[in-house]
DNA sequence: GTGAAAGCGCTAACAC
DNA sequence: GTGTTAGCGCTTTCAC
């Protein structure tokens, strides 16, 4: 390994100058520092991480928490999206990623996060998928160490989160659908009462109520955020007898099996009902009829929580910011539009 | 910080008495051992690890590089299953995952892995969608850190790869449909002629030619792994008047492209004509009627190379391997069962 | 503008 | 069994 003293030897100078150089520092002359600036070059010297590390107490990385639960059907199949944004705008300044494994092996002690983040120096925490009632958050959130979290409200002297605005995502499905001559709106819901299902839930109704549309109770469902959840929802609204003209479903899944029923039962979707769904997962777009839907802006949330994270390392009084992401409105052949009747 | 003075201080001995301990080093007294064991849980010490990593010239992380290109059909839908898996096995092993991230800013000075391998000392590397004629690699694979790539051929004397094997996926489709009594089977194939693409199609020729079945070269056709190009790629087939009984897709996009003209040139799946198709993503699941198709074992490849590259750290002279994992065949409805009528 | 030297927290001979 | 000490590669005072 070549290092700092290698560099001075070859250019007749202290190891202390090679560090100015390292760092930039203007106290030097400009022809000690092109010299060494051309030896590091011929040698494709590189500064060790490491040992600068423990120098400074800055490591240049940011630690990432994932909780990787399977079946995590809301915020799992977006980590990819958010985080290549988010791996993209803190590389610019330097900075990898330390992504935490969890040991199988080890006990679960209180204050993992905290001593975890410690142990490696890291100079800030992105958290993903945490659940909300993680006793070891606490600890954490408090120590100081700037942290951002997605899609989980955190709060704490410099922890911050930014989140996809469920409410504003819902609220965007019915303007959209009362533009379109819509009154008799149907809503599944999530049965899990998860934060964002409680929030599109929330958009529906005040949105809704802001419209001037009256909540038929007996249109709010619930069902467990998956196919044949909305499936089911769906079979029991038909065997009601009294039918919307639009139904929002809080996710595309359930978006899907109410598609399914519909058909079954010899609806056609986009004219004899019309059906919103909430995600746009990948497999929407393989779907005739297309299905609409809210999208959340995935890329917009990686990049909008590495700006907020990169503001509270850089500045050590920022205050820590919470970002709601507007999502959009992905138009597609699953609405139909009653005003052309009227 | 807390730091082996403040152990070793409490405990009325040395800094090389506790770092035996934190190191589980036999030549301790069990008196002294717990000792010191209650006081770092007392006071919840936790090593440094870039101390360590600098002492030790080893820094229990495995380095990630992932080229992050969007529509990556092949590799890149798979990346979270198999990181996964792989994160699970290293974690327990202490490692954890230091993702490198792509910093625009910086010019793309040859030999970057290595640098920045170095650089952070990482102790094993582990390469994803790298593409195969990328420059930098050669200095890399030669530079003796331990390397496993996934679905990328990289020879070295630390550097091995595990691949999704192809080959067999294809076969296990043709044989499939063999047994199902088709003889008349019609492939698309992968327009770039990527690896996988390559695979594939050879598996099905191989396939043929083992059972016994000839293949007529008017069936086999290439697309560009998307949805339209399956769709181009059937009509054409289709306006030949000649068709086959079945068609092998090398992608679950070209297949359910495939079924969208099928279908709308009268014919029923799983009855008038079968389709297999290779991936299983997700879309997959949600179409009606199921398609059949080839599953790579995510899974297990991110287990393999995990291991491997474990292997390779801890030998100096294990012989880095070579891994096919065989994918496995999903069935579901669209294929036909010809022998019900023979 | 540049150098000498101490120190970041830990490991690993080598002594006793 | 345990302590002493010299690094690991870099940054950073403090002199000059």
């Amino acid at each position: 390994m070549i290092t700092i003293y290698d560099i001075a030897l070859r250019a007749g100078v202290s190891s202390a100058t090679v560090s100015r150089v390292i760092n930039g520092r203007p106290d030097v002359s400009r022809k000690t520092r092109a010299a060494i600036l051309a030896i590091m070059d011929e040698l494709g010297y590189r500064p060790n991480a490491t040992a600068r590390g423990l120098a400074m107490k800055k490591s240049k990385m940011i630690g990432v928490f994932i909780y990787d639960h399977l079946h995590s059907g809301l915020v799992h199949p977006f980590l990819q999206d958010v985080l290549s944004s988010f791996q993209r705008i803190v590389g610019d300044e330097g900075y990898d990623l330390l992504i935490f494994t969890n040991n199988s092996k080890e006990v679960q002690i209180e204050n993992q996060y905290e001593l975890r983040a410690r142990q490696r120096d890291v100079d800030g925490i992105l958290l993903f998928g945490i659940a909300r009632d993680d006793k070891q958050l606490d600890r954490l959130v408090e120590c100081g160490i700037p942290c951002i979290s997605i899609d989980l409200d955190l709060y704490g002297p410099r922890a911050g989160y930014v989140t996809s605005d469920n409410v504003a995502g819902s609220t965007l499905a019915v303007q959209h659908l009362h533009a379109k001559g819509h009154r008799q709106i149907a809503f599944i819901a999530d049965i899990f009462n998860s934060k964002p299902g409680q929030d599109r839930f929330k958009g529906f109704q005040q949105a809704m109520r802001s419209l001037g549309c009256t909540i038929n109770p007996n249109w709010i469902t619930q069902a467990d955020f998956s196919e044949s959840g909305g499936y089911d929802a769906v079979t029991k609204l038909i065997a009601s007898g009294n039918m919307p003209t639009a139904i929002v479903c809080a996710s595309d899944s359930m978006a899907i099996g109410a598609k399914h029923v519909l058909e079954e039962n010899g609806f056609t979707i986009g004219k004899d009902i019309s059906i919103v769904g909430y995600d746009d997962i990948s497999a929407l777009s393989y779907i005739k009829p297309g299905i609409t839907t809210i999208k959340q802006n995935r890329m917009e949330m990686g990049r909008a929580a590495a700006q907020a994270l990169l503001e509270l390392i850089d500045n050590e009084s920022a205050v820590p910011p919470i970002l709601f992401i507007p999502p959009d409105l992905v138009m597609r052949q699953s609405v139909h539009d009653l005003n052309e009747f009227s």
